[in-house]
DNA sequence: CGTAAAGTTGAATTCTTTCAAACACGGTGG
DNA sequence: CCACCGTGTTTGAAAGAATTCAACTTTACG
């Protein structure tokens, strides 16, 4: 269970972890981010490829995550898996309609993570005192379902090379919106079979047309890092519009 | 543009139009479903194959649907069409993330509809002044985000035939909760091409698997209308659980 | 009754999967 | 330090699933 992950240039890093970064406090006065401090329980260090939760079992925690990247998945009654979205710093976990039902899909850490931990009790103790938290998390919900959307878009109507595209977009925008400093090359933690799981093909499948992207001069992806080589082309393949998940709405 | 369903059978009708009986209302105590009703502004009978509003358009409304069914569908550059699922009674339309922005998908009527009309400013306020409705809201988008999920899963790892029997249950399933007695016929207005659109593949694929399931005597589907004959077969074929989609939490 | 929309079918093609076998790489232990 | 092992990547060949193209039939509706 040792980490693939030792470099730090593969995991994103938040050390500071100033609240008010992360998306589910933007646009919060400061002395509601006052409140949300005091429901925090803990900031828990995981190592990569644990489960923080399971498909099927209850679970009493919420997470924000504040570095590192977390698989959500859902595994069927075949065995197969579908990859629902990556979290990456800032996201919240966990949170579905109904809290105390067991959990519709399982969550593991592909990197080394930091996360904030709130116990769901808190969570809505937190709500019923402070109301306008819950349209945050409102927004954000609507935001995790859009992004699940435009990835039924790929993965119903788009063919391989133009799914695994939008998958690097897609990926490429939402890590530039926390680093944006970080440049054509980010960090990309996801095995061949991952990227299959997310885009409804196989790993085979999945290694011929990274082939024929790299072939053509487009991306580059090896050691678990990915470079954008032909922006334009790819986003063009994509069918990507960047305005896709911008940031969080004023009330 | 005539309408498609003049035949009672097909709309799935509500006439009473109980507020109370429509999700986004469940739950909530007597007191605020009269501070709902202050901000309504309309009850608006729109027919068939009639569009509240399209992918790229800014849009004022904010709608709840009382009676009839409306599809949800992304539109992609190459002009393919993904279908995002079909609104039912009670379903609460046209809420995302950023109410000001460009809606983010299409929205048409398949059969004659009676909707309730909420202008987004009318729903701001009501958020602002009465902010345990936006739980309310967060919870519905939940549980929505879980139905698209379990598409991505569909269309991402399963057959064209697992693909058909998912979708006829989960619609299946949808209606028996707002007419528990309505029997294993149940309306079905979309043509083979909507189906193919939701699902992610062909029409003419579409139809052949239609008739593989025909002939092995698991439902029958004509003249837009659905009849479930093997239950069990169906749900195996699918992998489908029937808890995915019940009803409102409670806080 | 005529027309447009929706449904049906066959044949050929394309895309994707399956099966099988190598290869590469990082980490471990001798 | 090197051999070994497991995980992940790469490639070929054959099979299978889904699409495309094209034509025809049926149904709905004015």
């Amino acid at each position: 269970m040792a980490s693939h992950f030792k470099k730090p240039t593969h995991i994103i890093s938040c050390n500071i972890c100033p609240v008010r970064q992360l998306s589910m406090y933007k646009g919060i006065p400061d002395g509601q981010l006052d409140i949300v401090q005091q429901y925090r329980t803990e900031q828990r260090i995981i190592p990569a490829k644990t489960h923080l939760y399971h498909q099927g079992e209850r679970h009493n925690n919420t997470y924000t995550l504040f570095s590192g990247w977390v698989m959500l998945y859902k595994t069927l009654s075949n065995g197969s898996r579908q990859v629902l979205r990556y979290a990456l710093p800032g996201d919240f976990l966990s949170f579905q309609q109904n809290l105390d039902a067991p959990m519709n899909h399982s969550a593991q850490t592909l990197t080394d993570c930091t996360m904030c931990v709130f116990p769901r009790q808190h969570l809505i103790d937190m709500f019923s005192k402070h109301p306008q938290l819950a349209m945050q998390i409102a927004w954000i919900t609507a935001r995790d379902m859009a992004l699940g959307q435009e990835y039924l878009v790929s993965v119903g109507r788009k063919n391989a090379k133009e799914r695994l595209a939008f998958l690097f977009l897609e990926i490429y925008h939402r890590i530039h919106l926390h680093l944006p400093d970080v440049g054509n090359t980010i960090p990309f933690p996801m095995t061949q079979e991952d990227i299959a799981d997310t885009i409804g093909l196989t790993l085979v499948h999945v290694n011929r047309t990274l082939r024929s992207l790299r072939q053509e001069g487009l991306v580059k992806l090896a050691h678990h890092s990915l470079t954008i080589l032909n922006y334009p082309a790819l986003s063009e393949l994509a069918g990507y519009n960047a305005e896709m998940l911008t940031n969080q709405p004023l009330l």
